[in-house]
RNA sequence: CGGGGUGUGGCGCAGCUUGGUAGCGCGUCCGCUUUGGGAGCGGAAGGCCGUGGGUUCAAAUCCCGCCACCCCGACCA
């Protein structure tokens, strides 16, 4: 069907909404893409539904190219299996949940790994019933605390869940590695620039788990880029990297006077080092035990990561109260000499390192201090904030740090879920085998988003051409003659296969019809203007600006080439 | 959940300080003119001013409560 402007839902705004803060959530609704029903829960208009059922083809065509099956599953769930596997508890506030007339109660779906172990379980007895991989793409439910810029994250949003189930870890790496490379290809067509990053299994469980990310100012993870190599990662995955320490002789430890220098600022300023010279030593309670963290003074504690390496134990930070009754932690003055605490480090606090750090005492600091002679270290861990021009640890380069947009995910999640419901099937020798599983996710409405952020320029948005939603944007520029030719020219391209949508409004000027099309981001524009009785239009590339004025013939040629 | 902000026709905003007829631009509808970069003139439609209460002769405006929405953070396949 050829989309006529002059019959469409479809009204563009001059000025975006004033709560919209990202391009992509300006464009879409100034667009007519999309539009806010209410908050993080979004209504596609015919522009907008086009372009998220093109995602959704490419997803499926690549999806069914590594041999998935797409079933289609409730969003409206019992509770019930989310308890059995504690999703219930561990997601809380982030579900939605409801009761029947009854009282019985449901969730929307958040995400499907128990139904779907619930499907298998239900339809696969044997070994010969494995591999499987199903997929569906749906809608799901998770409310946000915050949902934000627009479809990028909301609280009703499309997803395609797939997963694996296989009876080894042979064949779960297989499923993993199909998935990879259906990815790959699928963010490949859609035209995204992505990185794939390591990443840890959070919620989910299991071990294996990498991120797709969109690279783009609105995102919300931040990760490591190596400009040189193909090295990237979420900060959080980053390890740091320690160059070797030159066996030197340090003199022997010399106690300083440093009064009124109780942060590493005031130190380095009052003895004219750089806070890297320094170490620092960060208090916390680990399940109620003071422990000390020693960085380079010039370092961030990411506390984030630390209570993922101490987990299940509890990270908090130490008050005022703490130090009562503990004469010997003498704030702002913390040496891990002669220390009374468990003392943790960043690898960059290498034995043979040699700092200046608290001495224990008011007023005093400690020069010489060297790791392994002065002081040990329990454990080392990674804590440290990634900072810019930090080394990539596959090629030494200086690390860029970007924001990004997670448009993919994919998780070997292991026995989990299947323990949970104990999924068995029977295997070679008679006897059951325990399914082991994967899920593999990619945001189809948030992937318009991301994509929107990624393509949009100042005149607005520019979709690759997979995903627009036509081929040709014709505008009838001027009277009758125009508008007859941009009909005639949208019939001849409709039935030669091409997608149109044809501005043929009647008594709009043509730099609003000019102004629109660049606005609404389809890849070619064709305008039926002044040259129009003699048979010439002119073409337009979106996206270079470049125009050029052919005939008619010459138009429907290449447009159809 | 912590911090900040905003609610006035479809969109963008003014009015609130100092209470008294709800206003502007864009958009929409009708008519005429106009047609290559957001046209002109004339007419018109459209708003329980987020919501509940209070103060007052009188509340968009002052006071109290609530709700919704947005931003930053925490959190988040």
């Amino acid at each position: 069907m050829v989309m006529r402007m002059s019959r469409m839902l479809l009204k563009t705004l001059r000025d975006a909404p004033a709560d919209a803060e990202t391009a992509s959530h300006k464009l879409l609704v100034r667009a007519g893409y999309v539009r806010r029903t209410s908050a993080g829960v979004w209504t596609w208009l015919p522009l907008g539904k086009r372009v998220l059922d093109n995602v959704s083809r490419v997803v499926r065509e690549e999806m069914d190219a590594i041999g998935g099956q797409e079933v289609l599953l409730p969003a409206l769930l019992p509770r019930e299996p989310y308890e059995t596997t504690g999703r219930a508890d561990e997601y809380g506030d982030l579900l939605f949940q409801l009761k029947d007339r009854k009282g019985a109660e449901y969730v929307l779906g958040p995400t499907h790994e128990e139904i779907f172990t619930q499907v298998v379980k239900d339809q696969a007895t044997s070994y010969k019933d494995l591999p499987v991989i199903l997929y569906q793409i749906q809608t799901k439910y998770r409310d946000e605390a915050r949902p934000r810029s627009g479809v990028l994250r909301g609280r009703e949003f499309q997803m395609k869940d797939a997963y694996s189930f296989d009876t080894d870890d042979e064949g779960l790496a297989e499923s993993y590695r199909l998935h990879r490379e259906a990815y790959i290809r699928i963010f490949e067509r859609l035209g995204f620039d992505y990185r794939i990053v390591s990443a840890v299994s959070g919620a989910m469980g299991g071990s294996a788990s990498e991120e797709f990310l969109a690279p783009a100012v609105a995102g919300e993870d931040t990760f490591v880029d190596c400009p040189k190599c193909d090295y990237a990662a979420n900060t959080e995955a980053v390890t740091a990297v320690v160059p070797p320490v030159a066996a030197v002789e340090h003199p022997p430890v010399e106690e300083l006077d440093t009064p009124d220098t109780p942060t590493i600022e005031t130190l380095a300023a009052h003895l004219g080092v750089p806070a890297s010279a320094t170490l620092k030593n960060l208090l916390v309670k680990v399940d109620g035990e003071i422990t000390a963290i020693g960085v380079p003074g010039d370092r961030e504690v990411d506390l984030g990561k630390l209570a993922e390496h101490l987990a299940p134990a509890a990270v908090e930070l130490v008050t005022a109260e703490d130090f009562e009754g503990r004469p010997e932690l003498v704030r702002g003055y913390i040496g891990p000499q002669d220390r009374t605490f468990p003392y943790l480090a960043d690898p960059r606090v290498a034995p043979g390192t040699a700092w200046i750090t608290g001495a224990n005492k008011p007023g005093r600091h400690a020069r010489n201090v060297v790791c392994g002679r002065d002081f040990q270290v329990d454990r080392y861990l990674d804590v440290v904030v990634v900072e810019p021009g930090d080394p990539c640890p596959k090629c030494g380069t200086g690390l860029e740090i970007g924001r990004a947009i997670e448009i993919g995910h994919i998780f070997q999640l292991g026995r989990k879920y299947t323990d949970a419901f104990t999924l068995d099937v029977l295997g070679k020798e008679g006897k059951p085998v325990r399914v082991t599983m994967g899920s593999y996710g990619i945001g189809v409405s948030r992937a318009v988003a991301a994509l929107a952020e990624q393509t949009a320029d100042e005149q607005g948005l520019c979709w690759p051409r997979e995903v627009a939603p036509a081929d040709v944007h014709i505008v009838a520029a001027g009277k009758t003659t125009q508008t007859e030719l941009a009909l005639e020219l949208a019939d001849r391209l409709h039935a030669a296969g091409v997608r149109v949508l044809v501005d043929d409004r009647a008594g709009v000027s043509p730099g609003v019809k000019f102004t629109d099309a660049e606005l609404i981001g389809v890849p070619t524009i064709l305008v039926a203007g002044r040259r129009a009785a003699e048979g010439v239009v002119e073409l337009k590339d979106r996206r270079t600006g470049e125009r050029e004025e052919v005939s008619v013939d010459e138009a429907l040629a290449r447009l159809t080439g």
